[in-house]
This record gives structure tokens, C-alpha cells and sequence, in this order.
DNA sequence: CGTCGCATTGATATCGCTCAAATCCGGTGG
DNA sequence: CCACCGGATTTGAGCGATATCAATGCGACG
């Protein structure tokens, strides 16, 4: 979810630090299945993990992605099970924090807790954003919405972090209409494309 | 968002409660504008609170509708400004709680903190389950899946607390395209209608 | 050099949107 | 009591945008 990603994320206080324990991923590896036990908090390393679900047809729906320094799994923290699959999308390391020693330090550390609320609060104006961003019923409309909302600069550039492909699903898209709407909108001079980069011209 | 709304929602500690103010209003009427600054959080009492944004030909898109016992502008609590406009559904009363109470309340009592968290992770789930629906590109689909996640009981039964014209919207679909889904669903049998009522057959 | 996945373009089908109109219903006022 | 009204509901017809299916180019990688 590109800038979706908190940026400076609160670095881990040593009372956490002491119970995460790396976890090494390989690209497509699970991490968990939806419906196990919800034992602990995540946070990407180095990678890309997604946060899943199938539809009834078996196609993927990506609910989230998680980058370098996010965490995932936050919203299972009070829940007893996971709601979704989490794969790697990408090789990597992860620091996997157990929920109970989490659970002990929101008790215990109001700055963490204060930390943990706003973590949440972020994601859940993201998910918003995205939702928002689902509502509008035109490809170029999501197009707009997109590197209005997670655009950066100026010309609201977007990088992008993985193949086209991926961000047309985000988007609740076929790559093919997604090709055609980036093509038509670059034609109409709204529009730039660059190695990885979108952005807004004029 | 029916069943999003936090069933028994935990009870306000009395040191928020005195800082609680009742605010009366009227439908229509506006509680918050977006851009202005986040200075307080709200729990409707009576009524019906709708947390929405306007695309570029100003049609409306709603984020989140909060009911009776929800809090609405929680993920607004550490951000600055309101990201959305609330506007009131239906007459009726709500409680407005200043940020910088409940800030406090966040830093000094931890299970209030606790609570806090559990409350935007059930809303960041929430609003998952509805951009999972999003991303269904069926009316049927989309129909079958707010049924399965929110509805309650072997039929999955949902009440709706407004007209389908609203249900419509929340599912991404015009009214037209609700009613004909309803119908086909209706009449293939794999669904439901009563009084204000879905839930599944068989 | 062959293969695989991504990118791109074309042709067609399909689903939901738009515009339009008829019905139903509760409320309101004559 | 009845006519009227506005909003919700429902159904119809046609269109348009996206999905789907298909084919090709291209670059990375083994």
C-alpha cells in the first residue's frame, strides 16, 4: 500500500525488542492461515508480506501489504484467531513479536500504548482511503485517487513497488484496463509514466 | 455499517464521562467538516452519525455510518484535522469528548488504552471485510459476502436500518442494479427477503 | 536458446450504469 | 375522506466501461 507504510515507524521499545524473534521468509512462503490461532504481532524486516483473502472462485483479494518497517497482524492483536492469510511476497526477515508480551507492555507503557493507538488509527485512515478509492466506479477516477491521496510532491508521484499487474488488483482492476486507462490518461497529457513512477502532468 | 457497530460497546470510564458534552442534532445536520481541526472525538447516543467524502462531481462516498454506542473520529484522535465530513443520518444525541481528555485517559489508564486499541482493530477489521466486498466484482458476490461476514445466525440474516437505496451505496451499486440482484437472487432461491430483513434459504 | 512472467494490444462479451417511467406508501392538507 | 406529494421501490431499454479471451513482444533467467 505504498506510502501507506508508516514511514518512521516508532522504533520497537527494548521491552519488545526482548521478545521478538527473527523469522526468515522465502518469496510466497505462508507465514499464517487464516484461522489459527491468533499468537503474535508481526513486523517486516526487510520484504513484502500480503494480507489475503480468497474469494469464493479462489481469486485473490489483497486486503494489505505490508513493507519494510510495518507491521501486520495488529488488528488480530485482540483477536483470538487470524482473519486472513499472510504470504510473503518477497524474500525476507521479519520480527515476530508474541501477542502476550505485547499485550503485557500496552498494559504497562502508556507511550507504547499511545504509539499502538495512533498505529492503528493510521492504518484505518489507509484502509479508508482505499476504500474510498473502490467506491469510485471509473479505472482513470481510481487512477487520480490514487496519486492524489498517496502521491508525494507536486506532481503526486507513486512509486511503485512491484508490477503493474499488482497494482491493478489494488485497484480492483484487470492489468489490461489498467494499461489502457494509464495509456489513454498519458494520451490525454494528464498523466506521466517513468521507470517504477507515476505522476500527475500540468 | 450494521454489525460493525461494536455490539456492547465498552462502557465510558467515569473520568471521560465528565468530560463528555451532549450535542443535539437534527438530520442532515453537520457535526464536523473535514479540514477543520480534530479537536474532539464523538459516541452517538441515540441516531445515526455517516462519516463520508465527495468525489470530483461531488457525488457522495460513505466511509463508515456509526449508530447507536459507536464512536465515530476515533482514527482522528492523533491527526490534526477531520479527513471526512460527518454529517448526522437521523435526528438524535450525541456525546462529544475533546481530544485532550481522552489523550490523557489514554496515557494514564491502561485498560481504557487497551480497550481503545481493541476498538480501532475491530474498526480496521471492519473496514477490511467492506473493501474485501469492494473488490468482489459481482452485485451477487458482493451481496453473498456482506451476508456472510455481517449476518447473523445459520441464515446469516442482516437487518437493514435504512432504505435499499443506502444498502446499495455501502455495496458499491446503484439502487437499480440492488433491486435486479435481490430479485435474481430471490428467485433462484438462494436468498431472502422480509420486512426490512436478508438472510439466505437453504 | 528456450521458457516464463510481465507488458501491451485487439476483439468480443457482459455486467452494471444511466435515463425513464410506473407503482406503492406514508404523510399532509383541503 | 380524499387528493396530493415526495421518497422509496420496481421494472424496462440501451449504452458504456470493464472483464474476458486471445495473441504478440520483450526481458530476465536458467
Amino acid at each position: 500500500m505504498g506510502p501507506t507504510s508508516t514511514p518512521s515507524a516508532s522504533p520497537l521499545p527494548d521491552a519488545l525488542l526482548a521478545h521478538a524473534r527473527p523469522v526468515v521468509v522465502r518469496a510466497g512462503e505462508v507465514v499464517f492461515r487464516r484461522g489459527t490461532a491468533a499468537a503474535a504481532v508481526y513486523r517486516v524486516r526487510t520484504g513484502a508480506v500480503r494480507l489475503l483473502r480468497h474469494g469464493r472462485d479462489g481469486e485473490e483479494i489483497v486486503l494489505h501489504e505490508a513493507r519494510r518497517g510495518d507491521f501486520f497482524a495488529e488488528a488480530s492483536l485482540d483477536a483470538t484467531r487470524y482473519h486472513c492469510d499472510a504470504i510473503a511476497a518477497a524474500a525476507g526477515e521479519l520480527d515476530r513479536i508474541p501477542a502476550e508480551p505485547l499485550r503485557r507492555l500496552l498494559r504497562t507503557d502508556p507511550d507504547f500504548a499511545r504509539a499502538w493507538a495512533a498505529l492503528l488509527a493510521r492504518q484505518l485512515r489507509a484502509t479508508r482511503a482505499r476504500l474510498e478509492r473502490l467506491s469510485l466506479r471509473t479505472a482513470s477516477e481510481r487512477v487520480r485517487h490514487l496519486l492524489s491521496t498517496d502521491g508525494v510532491g507536486p506532481a503526486c508521484e507513486i512509486r511503485l513497488h512491484g508490477p503493474l499487474k499488482d497494482l491493478a488488483r489494488e485497484l480492483g482492476l484487470t492489468q489490461e484496463s489498467l494499461y489502457r486507462t494509464l495509456a489513454r490518461m498519458a494520451a490525454e497529457g494528464v498523466l506521466e509514466r517513468g521507470e517504477g513512477v507515476l505522476r500527475f502532468r500540468r
